[in-house]
DNA sequence: ATTATAATGATAATCATTATCAAAGAGGTA
DNA sequence: TACCTCTTTGATAATGATTATCATTATAAT
């Protein structure tokens, strides 16, 4: 049986809250400052339990350790290649359901079950857009 | 100056020959049987050389350590969630449109310079859709 | 052939994550 | 409340993947 813990509670709260996309270590940084006796294990371990139970989103960003996302509503991200942020973008009702069309005609083209997709877009934000070109 | 080396050759076209997603690993120990010199190493540093040039692509799974694609004409990976392989799907013409579509949107929208766009579906391919669901 | 420098292989080091395990906490039940 | 069982925790060791270091070797230009 799943028990209750204060860890996971405020894990899961800092997650949703958080506008960024945080590492394990970042959050548990973050953490540690409202329960000094917070441990690293104990963070990866409610991150993967969260995670199964589809609360959270895991991102495996091009550069650097995995991220976690506390935002589960239908987006996909943006990752700059200069600055390294990943930025949300919320797909337009339209576009959405063009992907999900897709979707289903792959599927049916492969003979596969599909439950999941994720896309990801790589260039520069706007800020490096600028800083970059001029 | 960028040297030839035989090493970068073989890794290259071994990857461009095989028609999976090997790791850098598995990579190494196939290759280790025709130039049993070869140290990990190096198939690191010439895989991140060659994903730098753009010939060779880096694949984030799910599960496992990263693999890597020497197939770059624009296609989408689907990962089974239940056995792990990655599959290649090639999008109709008229689909590839409509992505590339959203795509331009996107970037207008957001004021970003989009250069990539990655596709990553999740479920369960044809083999064990069948054996789980029945 | 000589020389400059890039690439290699062995291996140490690092980074991210997972496993182990004794102690503490949650959630029953008597 | 006291007790029991099982889960979770925190500390830390262990593991796995990747990168850094460095002496040696290979490449390519002169």
């Amino acid at each position: 049986m799943k028990k209750y813990s204060k860890q996971r509670e405020i894990i899961l709260e800092s997650l949703q809250n958080r506008k960024d996309h945080p590492t394990a270590e970042s959050l548990y940084i973050d953490l540690k400052r409202q329960m000094p006796e917070l441990g690293i294990a104990t963070v990866y371990r409610n991150l993967t339990e969260l995670c199964e139970q589809g609360i959270v989103k895991k991102i495996k960003a091009k550069v650097g350790p995995d991220r976690y996302d506390g935002n589960i509503k239908p987006h996909i991200h943006f990752e700059c290649k200069n600055c390294g942020e990943i930025i949300d973008i919320y797909l337009k009702e339209e576009q959405e359901h063009k992907i999900s069309n897709i979707k289903k005609q792959v599927s049916e083209a492969e003979e596969i079950q599909c439950d999941s997709s994720e896309i990801y877009l790589t260039g520069l934000c706007q800020k490096c857009k600028t800083q970059v070109t001029g």
